[in-house]
RNA sequence: GGAGGGGUAGCGAAGUGGCUAAACGCGGCGGACUGUAAAUCCGCUCCCUCCGGGUUCGGCGGUUCGAAUCCGUCCCCCUCCA
């Protein structure tokens, strides 16, 4: 590549520029940080996209924030004319977890797939245009190989090289299990890159390792290597660890307004300004501006946290959504109110009934023992009153609202 | 092929004959307070119940007045050596 920068045109020369302080706006890290732009530039140069891969894991699509921030990535090259390559890794999820904690993953059918994969279609539209979007599935020519084949592959690595992997490394000094197929998993997903010809894969920080053997197996296979891109990682709304549907601490994309915006208030403050950083649609410049005035006290923290929740629910729900849930969430639990929207239970049991017995039979807590505890612990409110007694009976009425907690509450309809 | 370690509640992890429905930590839930479903503090966290019961510690069987703890057997997981 004898340098492609002298032969571009001073209009082309900044367009270059331009791209590149887009792209690599809140990268973690770009390995190797100066090929970035060579790809760029040649991509201007001889007027040809680059191709963007992304990797899916074909099991239950979802798609919360935690995604948005390698999405968003995607969009603005999308926005600037390259391609982007969704993969699904169908023939992967086959396989088995990377992880080695899971064992025996369940094979998927192909309607799963192909369920799945609409799912991540949908929800995806709400970042990036879909229309312009290249799907593919590994599958396509995984499952075409033969065993001599895969040996060949796995010829073209040395152990040594796959030990180097964090995971790997980390359980061997701990002297935990690793199964043989999960060497393969790497050389698959840079198998991958090399059919997909890739100029950049994206992928979280989390992703190092894998992303780098797309690299090394595109070169040896004498394709031109891939950029790799990684984005920070998210943490959930614990605050601790990484944003997943697992671990139960996340806010998915498609989330009703008031659920996204109450998740929001509840990580710890100090996440805020990630939060503001990597998901949401405001300018540095903007962030940077509200960080000061939370900083110098300008700002309240509560209420830069209420601006990160209508934020979100604006960008997934629109402006006035993102109003409603602001106002739910105020009344409700800063006013202790009661919502003007409450999910109607229909009643058809007896018009006597014990307040454990109703608040089972509403599925508003699991067992009796709980209802229980629930009233002990002054958790349980019917028409805004506390019940005291366990044993306390309720006659039902036409709109009687049973509340659980803080948070969840049920209107009865006769 | 050989030697050894282990399977306990959502998870991690104590417990090696009765005081153990089972310590402790995490998570989850409730309450108080507040600046919010932040932080902090307190409480709850197998099921049924008014007292009080009923089922739990990989599965099955046994010993015992009594077992997560002892015995037999089966299943599963892991480590090391070869």
């Amino acid at each position: 590549m004898t340098n492609v920068m002298e032969q571009l045109s001073q209009e082309q020369l900044a367009e270059v520029k331009r791209q590149m302080e887009i792209y690599t706006h809140g990268v973690q890290e770009i390995i190797p940080s100066e090929e970035l732009e060579v790809k760029v530039a040649k991509s201007i140069l001889e007027n040809r996209p680059l191709k963007i891969k992304l990797g899916l894991d074909p099991s239950a699509p979802d798609v919360h924030l935690g995604h948005t921030v390698v999405l968003n990535k995607m969009r603005q090259f999308q926005e600037n004319g390259h391609i982007i390559q969704l993969l699904i890794g169908d023939f992967t999820g086959k396989i088995g977890d990377p992880t080695g904690k899971s064992v025996a993953r369940k094979p998927l059918t192909d309607e799963e797939v192909k369920h799945n994969a609409k799912t991540y279609f949908e929800q995806f539209g709400k970042v990036m245009d879909m229309d312009k979007v290249e799907l593919h599935y590994n599958s396509e020519w995984l499952s075409k190989l033969n065993f001599e084949d895969v040996i060949q592959l796995a010829g073209k690595i040395t152990v040594a090289r796959l030990m180097e992997r964090d995971d790997f490394e980390e359980r061997i000094a701990l002297g935990k299990p690793i199964s043989l197929h999960e060497f393969f998993y790497p050389l698959m997903q840079g198998y991958d890159s090399v059919e997909l010809e890739c100029d950049i894969e994206l992928g979280g920080t989390d992703q190092h390792f894998n992303i780098l053997m797309g690299r090394h197996f595109q070169e040896k296979f004498g394709k031109e290597k891939q950029v790799a891109m990684l984005m920070p990682l998210l943490e959930g709304l614990d605050g601790v660890e990484k944003m997943s549907k697992s671990k139960n601490n996340y806010i998915g994309i498609d989330e009703a307004p008031q659920e996204m915006f109450g998740k929001a208030m509840s990580i710890p403050d100090e996440l805020m300004n990630k939060y503001f950083e990597l998901i949401t649609d405001f300018t540095p410049e903007q962030k940077e501006s509200i960080k000061k005035d939370v900083e110098s006290g300008k700002l309240h923290p509560r209420d830069a946290k209420m601006l990160l929740g209508k934020t979100i629910v604006r960008m997934y729900h629109g402006k006035e959504a993102a109003e409603k849930a602001e106002q739910h969430f105020v009344s409700v639990f800063r006013e202790g109110a009661i919502p003007e929207e409450i999910p109607v239970a229909e009643w058809k049991g007896n018009k006597e009934v014990s307040v454990v017995d109703l608040l089972v039979e509403l599925q508003m807590l699991n067992s009796k023992s709980e209802a229980r505890r629930m009233i002990e612990n002054k958790g349980v409110k019917i028409n805004g009153e506390k019940i005291e007694d366990t044993r306390a009976e309720v006659s039902i009425t036409d709109g009687l609202i049973v509340q659980v907690g803080k948070r969840k509450f049920k209107k009865i309809e006769i």
